[in-house]
DNA sequence: TCCTCGGAATGTCCTACTAG
DNA sequence: CTAGTAGGACATTCCGAGGA
């Protein structure tokens, strides 16, 4: 337990190199961010972090831990290899990537057939960035921006995630603009952040973290379970409370006037970027801290098939289109 | 006021296509 | 032939528009 704890709160992490840097991170005591107990958790929520919203995250890990872990605590390899990945698709709704952790569940168990992936291997401070990411590239379902993140949380902090919250704080606070797309962006955050090698991923953090601060204020009630909710559900309530929808309505009207529609005007991608990301800075926030529960919000089957089928039609009118073209 | 619907977004995998 | 690129699919959420 105590070795446990000592990882998810990064006892021995020397943080004195970083804070002569950044005094400013000093100050505010930042610097030891937040992971799980065990890195096969980190992975599994690294996995569970990909596509989807902060909120999406936290439920599909409730759901783990509720249905697959004992008596609530997050579920070991060994559980979730006693599921199949159709169970936990359906009773857990991690969608394509109950494959993933299933595989990555084979790959730490060792089972036949499956390249044995050594998490005490990764884990060895001997260890490089180059080797622990390329190791964790080749794990079926780690894109780069899975192993940037998943080499951070190992301590390789010249190793950081470059994704759509990126953008979002270049676009903000570094000067970019709706003509910078990602792979430009990327470029100009990595040469940004050169200057703080190799602590690239702690100086990109702390500024996003001082960012939600200044948005959302800094206290730890956010965090705190109010007493008519459920432990599980009110943990990671951060969502700002909503106007009722009439009244959004309404003063969705009102600024409608004042500023002409918003997909007119989204054409160069700047308005629609900024109001995306309203609602994608708490998410994002917290996305290395540990999981717990969030309001289950039902999808609804048929609306999605029904997007499918439509989008489906489309791109098959288009491919229509192409073998047309293709025949001419 | 409630409900339904469509559109957009997220990162990775995979396949088809293109350039060298 | 190989390497690189483009684009669709996946599951889910959120938001706005419009109809009942």
């Amino acid at each position: 337990v105590m070795g446990g704890v000592a990882r998810m709160l990064r006892v021995s992490l020397d943080l004195q190199e970083f804070h002569a840097m950044v005094p400013e991170a000093k100050e505010r005591g930042f610097g030891r961010t937040f992971r799980s107990p065990c890195l096969w958790e980190d992975l599994v929520k690294t996995i569970t972090n990909c596509n989807m919203k902060w909120s999406g995250t936290v439920t599909m890990n409730l759901r783990l831990c509720d249905k697959v872990g004992k008596e609530g605590s997050f579920p070991t390899p060994k559980e979730i290899l006693a599921k199949s990945p159709e169970w936990l698709k359906e009773n857990c709704r991690v969608g394509y990537r109950a494959e993933r952790i299933y595989r990555l569940a084979q790959a730490v168990e060792g089972m036949d057939g499956v390249e044995r992936l050594d998490l005490e291997w990764l884990e060895h401070p001997s260890r490089t960035q180059a080797d622990a990411f390329s190791k964790l590239l080749s794990l079926y379902g780690f894109g780069n921006f899975a192993a940037h993140n998943a080499c951070q949380l190992l301590g390789h902090f010249d190793s950081f995630p470059f994704d759509s919250e990126t953008v979002r704080h270049f676009r903000e606070k570094h000067g970019a603009n709706g003509s910078h797309k990602f792979p430009q962006v990327a470029k100009m955050a990595e040469k940004h952040y050169s200057a703080f090698a190799p602590y690239q991923f702690l100086a990109y953090w702390f500024e996003l973290w001082v960012g939600y601060e200044e948005r959302r204020g800094s206290t730890s009630t956010r965090w705190a379970v109010r007493g008519d909710q459920k432990e599980s559900t009110a943990l990671f309530d951060v969502s700002t409370p909503k106007a009722p929808r009439a009244k959004r309505r309404r003063s969705a009207q009102a600024n409608k006037s004042s500023s002409s529609s918003r997909r007119d005007d989204s054409k160069d991608d700047d308005d629609s970027d900024e109001s995306r990301n309203v609602s994608r800075d708490s998410e994002s926030t917290d996305s290395f801290l540990a999981t717990s529960g969030a309001a289950h919000n039902n999808a609804t089957p048929t609306k999605n098939t029904r997007c499918r089928g439509k989008k489906r039609r489309a791109r098959e009118f288009k491919g229509d289109e192409r073998d047309a073209n293709k025949r001419r």
